[in-house]
DNA sequence: CTGTTAGCGCTTTCAG
DNA sequence: CTGAAAGCGCTAACAG
């Protein structure tokens, strides 16, 4: 590693105070157009980049932002994680700041990430979390952060949010349009608030068509259990003609359900998914399915914490990502 | 953001001076144990943790390590790069090192990274390089660098690679054994060393066995375009009873081109893939392919990496990952 | 408008 | 074995 060039050195060549080596970087004023110039053309000469840890060290900025997934299950594979984490990286890029990254275990989701404790990022972006403590401890650490897909309520927490009701609504009013009335619901943990959304929105959309709810065409449960969700669908005496899952991993857990039972998607059952993640238009059938933009509650969130860090007293806003239903060729449509 | 506990704090409050605070906290020699002892129950009792930005600026070592991803598609969402990750960040948070992260569209793969110009990390690992210049740079400037899955050859750089001739030699061998024939191929680009040794180890397969190589069997270009590719493979008067495709991405792109064409896996057409994506298993029907072990690429990634950053003259050594076939339902076999 | 100086939090001589 | 002091690269306050 070579040793790199400092302020120091650029104000020797530029036969000025090191101050004013700063001032012209900074853009701060109190000196001449022409010093400045002349400054700021033998850092260039010299490819002078101020050294993050100088800088640190006396803004109490470090320009950094963490991200951190807590996450009993590996969350860098599943694709919308991933499209989320884009979004976060492109904002970050955006604005020069880097991204710190951390993946913490569930069990490990009590104490203040290392990457916070010893001041290397401003806020940090937090994923999936589950652990009140956890949160408690951030708030009085008083460590700027934003919340994304939260796997508890957490109220008075900055958080982006997707529009989950509207979503389940608009899937199943699009199969009952087409014909279905019996259909059924899988999908993950009614703990987990972005799923009891999409089950409400799916309630919803039965009772606004006067369709009774039915208890036992609603399979929930682990994230990845939609191949026996779907099985028990099918058992059933009176099985459903269509199934809208709370995720397109559900939905193609589904897929092989269906497809092991001998039938076919869509002739036999019609199947909706919730994410839209790549794989989705993939799937044979393409899946139809309910778009979330990922990438935006990305860069929404690092908008908001930065905006967080960087004021006195943060006002707590909650945006809410919207969501669109996107057609297919999962669903049987009545023909009219 | 509350004001810090500092080693000046910690001297205070246990009566010595920051030196002596530094030297207890370190395991540096010449302290007695009982001042040591002393020192580290009031740093824990105050939740002590040394400001990182400190002891960057003293120490030259940052202990943190950036991950670098040069492409022009979208990385995270390739299933492959994210399990390769996976493993860099579980090493690197074992080391106690913060990971930063960084993704460059690929026509910006010719400036220094940010994150090394203002040396926020010690050293890089750099995913999909393509750029020679790019290199060179880094070469120039001191950096410690590792690649992984470069899309050129960078004989002389560290790097860890995949056992590619290996991976489609077992693959095509597999099909071979099994009554196949006559194998197609398909992939990506020629000019990518990874693609070009995977499709060298078919060839090896095929004079292994006696069989003549056809160039009109194997179709190559764009990484995505599986399914164009395999519709020509089966236009082909004398379609293949088999193909091998160099990334599962690829085959289950072919799928689709095969279930478009009203033809079965495995009855009409076997198939094999090669990485094992989590998507493999998935398939219907599951993914007879070529497992590499992603995690393991990233962190030994990582180890080598971090023995580069701490020796003076580095010894470039490249580990070769090694490769297995998992057989699933997607081969046809012959009964024997 | 420019330079001097101090200090951010830490480690490392070097005296005592 | 312990403490005082200097300095890593940077910025800000203050004098000139």
């Amino acid at each position: 590693m070579k040793s790199p060039v400092t302020i120091k050195d650029i104000a020797k060549l530029a036969n000025v105070a090191q101050s004013t080596v700063s001032k012209a970087l900074n853009n701060r004023p109190g000196i001449s157009a022409r010093t400045r110039q002349h400054i700021i053309s033998i850092a260039k000469a010299h490819n002078f980049v101020p050294d993050a840890a100088g800088k640190a060290l006396k803004n109490r900025f470090t320009n950094n932002i963490g991200v951190v997934f807590c996450r009993e299950d590996y969350p860098l594979r599943n694709p919308f994680f991933s499209r989320i984490l884009e979004g976060i990286e492109s904002e970050i890029a955006f604005n020069h700041y880097n991204l710190v990254l951390q993946l913490i275990p569930n069990h490990e989701e009590t104490t203040i990430p290392k990457m916070i404790r010893e001041r290397q990022v401003d806020g940090i972006v937090l994923i999936g979390v589950r652990n009140k403590a956890f949160i408690e401890q951030l708030q009085q650490a008083g460590t700027p952060f934003i919340l994304i897909d939260p796997r508890d309520y957490f109220p008075d927490c900055p958080q982006v949010v997707i529009d989950n009701e509207n979503g389940t609504f608009l899937a199943t009013d699009y199969l009952i349009r087409n014909g279905h009335r019996k259909v059924g619901f899988i999908g993950g943990d009614l703990a987990v608030p972005s799923f009891a959304e999409r089950l409400n929105g799916y309630k919803k959309a039965l009772a606004f068509h006067n369709i009774p709810y039915s208890r036992r065409l609603v399979k929930t449960g682990g994230f990845e259990e939609g191949y026996t969700q779907t099985q028990q669908l099918l058992k059933l005496s009176k099985r459903p003609s269509a199934i809208v899952a709370a995720y397109d991993i559900s939905a193609l857990h589904a897929y092989r359900a269906i497809n092991d039972a001998g039938m076919r998607i869509p002739e036999d059952i019609s199947v909706v998914g919730f994410d839209d993640i790549d794989l989705a238009k993939m799937a044979i059938p393409a899946l139809t399915t309910v778009r979330v933009y990922k990438e935006q509650m990305g860069s929404v969130a690092v908008r908001q914490l930065r905006t967080l860090i960087h004021t006195e007293t943060p006002v707590s806003f909650t945006p809410i990502i919207p969501v669109k239903l996107v057609e297919r060729d999962s669903v049987k449509k009545s023909e009219d």
